[in-house]
DNA sequence: ATTGAACTGACATTATAATGTGGTTTTATT
DNA sequence: AATAAAACCACATTATAATGTCAGTTCAAT
C-alpha cells in the first residue's frame, strides 16, 4: 500500500478519519492544524510538509516507512 | 522500518544516495531541486514538502508507505 | 602537499504552504 | 421540511519552505 501520490494520501487520511469516526474539525483540532489544510489535504490538492503529515498520522494512529521500490508489472 | 522523525528521514535518504554511489549535487539535479534544499533535508534541520520528498524518493527509488501503527513495547 | 570537488553554512530573496475569515453547499438528525 | 453541523470554497494575510549566492571547510585523488 504505497503512497504513489498526493491526491492517494488524501483519500487514505479521509478514510482512515471516516474509520474512526472524527469530523475534519475534530481532526484538525486534535493534529492542531487547520481544517483548511486538512481538507486541501483530503482532497489532494495540498503539497503538505512532513510535520503536518506527522501530525495528522500521529492522531489517526498511522505511520509513514520508506521501503525499496518494488517492481511493478501492472503499469 | 518507519519514518519516525525527519531526521530519520534524512538518514536514510543519505544512506541510500551512498549506497547508489552519487554525490548531493548529482542527487539534487536529478531530482530537480537545490542543493540546499537536499542538504538540509539529509541533516534533519528542513521541513520538506511531499513533492520535494517525492522526488527524491523518485530518483533514490524508494517510495513511501502507509500502515496503522504498530505498538512498540521497547517504548 | 596541492588541487578540485563535495559538503556545510549563513543570509537575502522568492515561492508557496498554512492560516483566518466569511461565505455557500452538502449531509445528517429531528 | 427545518435546523445544525460538517464539508467545501475563495481570498487575503502570515509564516516559512525553497532557492540563489557566496564563502569556508572537508574530503579524495594525484
Amino acid at each position: 500500500m504505497s503512497v504513489q501520490s498526493i491526491k492517494e494520501l488524501g483519500r487514505k487520511i479521509r478514510l482512515r478519519r471516516k474509520t474512526l469516526k472524527i469530523t475534519q474539525p475534530d481532526l484538525a483540532q486534535l493534529a492542531g492544524i487547520s481544517v483548511n489544510t486538512l481538507y486541501k489535504i483530503e482532497r489532494g490538492v495540498a503539497n503538505p510538509t512532513l510535520k503536518i503529515i506527522d501530525k495528522l498520522l500521529d492522531v489517526l494512529g498511522l505511520e509513514l516507512s520508506l521501503a525499496i521500490k518494488s517492481i511493478d508489472y501492472t503499469d
